[in-house]
DNA sequence: AACTATTTATAAGA
DNA sequence: TTCTTATAAATAGTT
């Protein structure tokens, strides 16, 4: 819809791909709220660029929701590997389990006795409560870990990200006015580009 | 675009708003594929009908990626609401043990049966046996995405590195020769020092 | 599900 | 970028 029928297939030039890419973005998005409103339904519209950069939208429910709805359906599709993790998280259990078992042998030997059974379960509760919060533990820790490592990692990515940009500006000014002595092709004549995840 | 200009609010007639769902809704997706391909992006679409059932379409890279990538940029913006989302994720469990408790209050009024007693725990350890399960795949995923975008900072921080040390060397280069013409202060003297975390 | 009269989106040009 | 406009494409109402 447009002077000219288009094929659908990449544009080779760069700067009517980028024209095109806003226009049908913001079409795209329009569209997903008229569908929205129009039939009383939640619409995500997730975009991300040749560069990474992230466009979204969402209309009815927010996006979290949406995103939340879509994994209830991986989470059916894939009832069946959950199972397996379950049973994979309780394998540990199950031999302390046979553990107590044995000892729990050993007392039948002497008779059963109710006290010794009920002690024996709070033994049990008291194992499991206790690794389960180290587990937790453990992961907050190594989430903790990770985030301070990729603000690290941030800093130095936007300091880097500047030292280039300000020389790029530098070498451009010197280029324009004295091309024979810093030949263009040196640094290459564009702007550092923007950078997908500092944005 | 029809026989007649309507109106972007819910469309009352429930046969009409149907159609009108299946054919705009087949419209998005079709407009998303064409987005990806001519623009060389990846697109995805969540349509969530008011019935509660999920249509998706995901084009360029698969949906799972496109949401990865998006709570990438959500992981920046609310680094402090992780905790939320897990407790988010938590809410249909607490349900069911509304809902068991309310068996609980029922088998009270007719005396404590050994038997429904039993049953309902063997109910509740279902549920906190699910619980625990989600809870360790709700982390590891985390886990998972965190690293990922933290092989993507790595990437790019290789990137400007490289690129900083290349135009340094140049730099030096010619100021060694014509000193005159790019002051030594301009860019700074040093090499670029060396990265703490890509070591 | 088709059919078309119209509206809407957008490609190219300015 | 942003606006304009000729044209392609989508779709509302109808069958």
């Amino acid at each position: 819809m447009g002077r000219k029928k288009v094929e659908i297939k990449r544009i080779e030039n760069k700067s009517s791909r980028q024209v095109t890419f806003c226009k049908r973005r913001n079409g795209l998005i329009e569209k997903a709220r008229q569908l929205s409103v129009l039939c009383e339904s939640s619409v995500a519209v997730l975009v991300v660029s040749a560069t990474g950069k992230l466009y979204n939208s969402s209309s009815g429910d927010n996006l979290s929701k949406i995103i939340d709805r879509y994994k209830i359906q991986q989470a059916d599709d894939l009832q069946t590997l959950d199972l397996e993790e379950i049973t994979r998280n309780y394998l540990p259990h199950k031999k302390l389990l046979e553990l107590v078992q044995s000892n729990l042998e050993e007392a039948n030997v002497d008779g059963v006795s109710v006290d010794s059974l009920n002690s024996l379960e709070e033994q049990l509760e008291t194992a499991l409560s206790v690794t389960r919060a180290t587990k937790t533990k453990l992961m907050m820790e190594f989430l903790k870990t990770r985030r301070e490592k990729e603000k690290l990692l941030i800093e130095e990515n936007l300091v880097l990200a500047s030292k280039v940009t300000e020389i790029w500006k530098q070498t451009f000014l010197v280029t324009r006015d004295e091309t024979s002595m810093l030949p263009e092709y040196r640094f290459g004549n564009n702007p550092p580009e923007t950078l997908s995840l500092l944005k």
